[in-house]
DNA sequence: GATTAGATGCAACTAATTTGCATTTAGATT
DNA sequence: AATCTAAATGCAAATTAGTTGCATCTAATC
């Protein structure tokens, strides 16, 4: 069983064949990937439907995340080890090539950019439930 | 001439009635507004592609910024003072209604939120020039 | 090898955004 | 105030992104 093998197993997917190959796009890219992108890099004979329920499914099961995007289209990536940990995200977002990268950080004064990235622009975006819907809350 | 009409004069755009409708929804607005919401509160009589062109015309001139959106459509806030000279931004995401408010920060370690906002995830967007693209860059 | 929940493929649909072009108008100039 | 023109608008049509429903298929279990 490989590495692509095993985490459907972890995760209580289902053994396909573009499943096992979304996979080892999704963890060869360096960048984060549109749906555009990986039925580009699928090839002919695949369903974008059933792209799109993968890419989805994966996010559900916690193998992919959403990453934030500067075009008009979702893009995802896969969740790095310590992610699940911290609850937090770092992503670098090219403005020339636009490409989304996503960064390592533990706490928000330790953000490790690789060599030569030149940040212009720095926007933190906190995700929770706001005062109304708080509120409204049953418990 | 009013607060609307001095900004269109600012940076250097006509005076028109849909323009002054935009920027009196954006300038009351406490959450990110989508091209729909703009719309819906313009009502019937205005034009969806001028709408959409307005949009971009202000985010090119500065007046409006896109921000982190967490469903399929972007969402679109007016800048707050500091953003000009900090380049930084701030933003809330409710999860529960999807509203995305825009938070005052000044540098990463003194973040604003409104009372009772409850953070259960937080991201670091970095924009800029990766090192690909930095490479090729011509000087 | 039979069973079945889950996965796929296809077609059709809705929503979001863009493009092209003809017409109109704000604001500058005479 | 009439004229001019670049900029703005409105409409139609196209493109792109994402969703839904349903019939068929298959991986994993028994």
């Amino acid at each position: 069983m490989n590495r692509y093998e095993s985490i459907l197993k972890d995760v209580g997917l289902k053994r396909t064949d573009i499943r096992l190959r979304m996979l080892n796009i999704f963890m060869n890219s360096e960048i984060a990937l549109s749906h555009h992108d990986v039925c580009e890099q699928l090839g002919d004979g695949y369903d974008k439907v059933t792209v799109y329920r993968n890419i989805y499914t994966f996010v559900n099961k916690g193998v992919l995340h959403e990453t934030p995007n500067d075009g008009r289209s979702a893009k995802f990536a896969c969740n790095l080890q310590d992610v699940s940990k911290t609850g937090a995200h770092a992503h670098f977002i090219c403005e020339i090539c636009g490409n989304t990268f996503c960064l390592q950080f533990r706490n928000s004064s330790e953000l490790s950019l690789p060599g030569n990235f030149k940040v212009n622009h720095l926007s933190i975006v906190a995700q929770g439930v706001c005062s109304e819907c708080d509120k409204n809350e049953k418990y």
